[in-house]
RNA sequence: GGCGAGUUGGCGGAGUGGUUACGCAGCGGAUUGCAAAUCCGUGUACACCAGUUCGAUUCUGGUACUCGCCUCCA
């Protein structure tokens, strides 16, 4: 069995993963408050744990890995866009939970097993703080409000390495009257007619942000289960927040055990070096990239895969169009000589980069050797005998691994294009010229396919064109076919 | 102010107590009408200052700089 290491963030070690029940082995990720399209940004936990969810299910079988991702569908930020736009909370929740589903898959992200929409655990959340009040730690302040007493679970801050004292230290907290200690949470809060509500103990409300991933975690993977992840801005407050509901709920408030045993945090994302901002400018959607936005060509779905995966997901992460650029042209080739293979088992030592704390940019690195022992076995090079058809299922399997190179992400280096008539032309020119000693209009032609995005290969064999990854079929409008072309083409001459 | 992360060759970006990362770009050669693609060869980097060590880019301490979180932004 191959051992997975990942860094705790509970212990601040690389440790290795040993799952509760191997037969069952059950991760939760914060997902998205749905009140409008996903950034960019939004993308990077969904890739990180996409690979740990592949890799796990390669580890332990696919059947044997239970994910689960929320979407948050209550939300204050959603209540404002329902204000301002005039539509309805569930319009609008459904619209963004459908466009985020899409753009996920878009990058090649698998569904998780569960997906769970917070309105539809309201009782088990109310189940959760009616507990937390049983045992003394949360306490309503008799106006509609349940907070969570932060002095009541000594264990409090250990995640984020805070403690109450310096947090108001800090002196950045809300001081307010209902709360016993600045540094208590809302659990519920109360809610005016036109805001969406329920009925509950401490009166008409909705909850607060933080229990809904304690109580739908609990209900769908257990009291313990194996692995938390989410964005590192989340540590604090809300995995904070969560690990105390938790554990204060299910009896560990003075070990702070249960609740999840491994804690893994991604890095932010950048943009061209800077903090993706709307002042800025460099702010944008997933969409805006797949669709292309500003001026600006499409990024295709797998292209912004490969570029999140050429960065370990604890360091902060750079988006830049460079980036993109070359991470097209890798994957073009790649796919060019792995179209229709079929997969096998991915290259051990691709499983082994990734076991390694998930260590995606020398997964890719391996994916580059291997890749580049195909492509000099292609080109004719002396090397050893090997079973090449075995070395491109593992090739491609290797990729799958990944997320990279399935059928799913493809289309986009799929357009045929039939560039037969320019081939036939360089052909005629090239043998013309090779008589006349002049080359001037094989070079021009040529220098035309180029700028189209063509890639030019003349061989003795003959010529070959191939539309390149920047293929841009609108250059190719200027380039004239001479009449005599067609006379060629009647006459049998080509 | 508190907590945390980072600083690697032209660029991106892994990793390691002593030996080649890898990719892109570059350079030399083969090949080509010229190219492209490909093949062969090529670069000796690890912020700064101390310390530990036979030996540190890798460990320890400090300095500088950058960045993130502490504001229901992943």
């Amino acid at each position: 069995m191959t051992v997975i290491k990942l860094t705790n963030t509970k212990t601040r070690k690389k440790e290795v993963f040993t799952p509760i029940d191997a037969d069952n082995v059950r991760m939760y990720v914060c997902g998205p408050t749905v009140y409008d399209r996903a950034h960019i940004g939004n993308a990077r936990p969904v890739i990180v744990f996409d690979v740990l969810y592949r890799l796990l299910r390669h580890v332990y079988g696919a059947d044997h890995v239970t994910y689960v991702r929320n979407f948050t569908d209550v939300d204050d930020k959603i209540n404002a866009r329902a204000e301002a736009s005039g539509r309805s909370i569930r319009e609008i929740t459904d619209e963004t939970t459908q466009w985020y589903l899409d753009d996920m898959r878009a990058v090649g992200a698998l569904d998780p097993n569960e997906m769970p929409r917070a309105t539809e655990y309201i009782p088990q959340m109310i189940a959760m703080i009616e507990t937390l009040i049983a045992k003394g730690h949360a306490y309503s302040d008799g106006a509609g409000h349940v907070l969570f007493s932060v002095n009541s679970y000594e264990k409090y801050g250990a995640l984020s390495g805070r403690s109450v004292d310096d947090m108001i230290a800090g002196a950045r907290v809300e001081v307010a009257d209902n709360k016993r200690d600045p540094m208590d949470f809302v659990l519920w809060k109360p809610s005016s007619d036109d805001q969406p509500g329920w009925d509950s103990p401490w009166g008409y409300g909705r909850p607060g942000w933080h229990i809904e991933c304690s109580a739908m975690s609990y209900e769908l993977l257990g009291e313990s289960f194996d692995i938390h992840g989410g964005g590192n801005d989340l540590m604090f407050p809300h995995h904070e927040n969560e690990i105390a509901q938790s554990c204060c709920a299910h009896g560990h408030d003075h070990d702070g055990g249960g609740f999840a045993n491994y804690w893994l945090h991604n890095e932010m994302l950048q943009v061209e070096g800077k903090k993706m901002s709307k002042s800025l400018g460099n702010f944008f959607t997933v969409r805006d990239l797949l669709d292309g936005h500003d001026g600006m060509a499409s990024v295709p779905g797998e292209v912004i895969r490969f570029v999140f995966l050429s960065t370990h997901y604890r360091k902060p992460m750079d988006w830049t169009a460079e980036k993109a650029e070359q991470a097209k042209k890798t994957l073009w080739k790649w796919r060019s000589f792995s179209n229709g293979v079929v997969a096998s088992k991915p290259s051990p030592e691709i499983v082994k980069a990734l076991a390694d704390d998930l260590n995606t940019h020398d997964a890719l690195s391996e994916l580059h050797r291997l890749a580049s022992n195909l492509d000099a076995f292609e080109n004719g090079a002396d090397m050893p005998p090997f079973d090449v058809d075995a070395a491109y299922s593992e090739f491609v399997a290797s990729a799958n691994l990944l997320g990279l190179l399935t059928p799913e992400l493809g289309r986009w280096a799929e357009e045929a294009v039939d560039l037969s008539v320019f081939s036939m032309l360089l052909e005629a020119y090239r043998s013309r010229a090779k008589e006349t000693k002049d080359f001037s209009e094989v070079d021009s032609l040529k220098s035309s396919l180029l700028a189209a995005g063509v890639e030019v290969r003349m061989t003795k064999d003959g010529v070959e064109l191939d539309a390149g990854p920047n293929f841009d079929a609108s250059k190719l409008e200027g380039v004239g076919i001479p009449p005599v072309f067609d006379t060629w083409k009647q006459g049998g001459l080509l």
